[in-house]
DNA sequence: TCTCAATGTAAGGACCTATTACATATCTAA
DNA sequence: TTAGATATGTAATAGGTCCTTACATTGAGA
């Protein structure tokens, strides 16, 4: 909430997007509205649709930002110099990144955002894809490092969702999901074929 | 959409179910509503509230019909009998699931449906998890079943949901997904320790 | 200083959820 | 067979949401 004697918000569009997420973490994504989100900002209804073209479009830069984040994230991890350290590194920092802050991470995958609306989330995937691919690169055969990126994630990502979404509360102990993230990450690069060292 | 001359429609539950899917199909989940479902069945607005409480749980009793399916998918597979065999089926099977009817798998994972108060989801959960330890059991120590279950789904879904989210589609030729999912269980079957043969 | 583009408001239409009061059909037991 | 009682439908309505259109205000540059 934010005091504004002004005709003029200022800074609504950052307002909006914080909002969004604010909303997003104590209702989920469909409790979001744009309505909502116009209150908290301490503007009227409309105001919002001058600086997003509807509802999606919110969701969508709120994603984007989200990310821009995660892939700071990656690009500033320690990853190590072996291909067993970077995989459970990769697997327990996509996790950490789920788990402290849900909302976010929902933003960006279970929003629903139609992707051929919003095609520059697709190209933030890529970016994911290639900083994975990067740290791979040193360890697998160039003709499969994209596919092996691509189960990284995968795992990674299993590992989150499946979390997020309660699905391993009464397998793992919360406190023990993330040790078995690395151990998954693990177990996967025990298989991974390659003349250098693991 | 059912022909009803007779004030009552004779399965309007079912009917009702039936129209979830195929809006969630159409429309994705946030395109469905109970309106829209009422009027496909060809019944009043109000009607669907005489079955379900509110709209999620319309939504949850399709989730929870989609969860036995996959649950009757699991016990008829073909499971062979070694255990790269077993995580490699089971991980084709759960992608092969989730593309039939991606969104009979977003109704049961990205509805947003509250598990707090539809706990019945969590216990379909958990017979899910059980198959798999069921399947594994006899490759893997005691100890660790339950863990290395939770791994073998989260490689399945993680493929899965990134898949029908689109994010692999620069990466993996769609033809080539099926097999990246077996990849992906066949390496880290591989990495897994026992005494058993692989 | 004046003007214009950017950014806000107000009002309204169309749709959705969910509730309440009422209507009709079906089932059960005398 | 028939009279409730129960299950299942409708109509009407309140309140919320999305988004558009017409209008208001402001700040920044010419």
């Amino acid at each position: 909430m934010i005091q504004r004697d002004k005709y003029h918000h200022g800074d609504l569009r950052n307002a909006l997007l914080s909002a969004t997420l604010e909303l997003v973490r104590e209702q989920g994504t469909r409790g979001f509205s744009v309505s909502e989100a116009a209150r908290r900002a301490g503007v009227s209804i409309s105001a919002p649709y001058r600086h997003f073209a509807d509802r999606e479009a919110l969701l969508a830069a709120a994603a984007q930002h989200a990310f821009g984040q995660m892939e700071l994230r990656f690009a500033t991890l320690d990853l190590g110099e072996t291909l067993t350290s970077r995989a459970e590194r990769i697997c327990t920092a996509y996790l950490a990144f789920a788990q402290e802050d849900p909302a976010r991470f929902d933003v960006m995958f279970a929003a629903g955002i139609d992707k051929a609306r919003h095609p520059s989330l697709l190209e933030q995937t890529s970016g994911i894809q290639t900083q994975l691919e990067e740290a791979l690169a040193p360890y697998v055969a160039q003709a499969e490092v994209a596919e092996r990126a691509a189960e990284l994630w995968s795992i990674a990502h299993g590992v989150a969702t499946l979390t997020l979404g309660g699905h391993l509360h009464h397998v793992v102990d919360r406190s023990r999901i993330v040790t078995m993230a690395a151990s998954a990450a693990r177990t996967w690069v025990a298989g991974v074929p390659g003349v250098h060292m693991h």
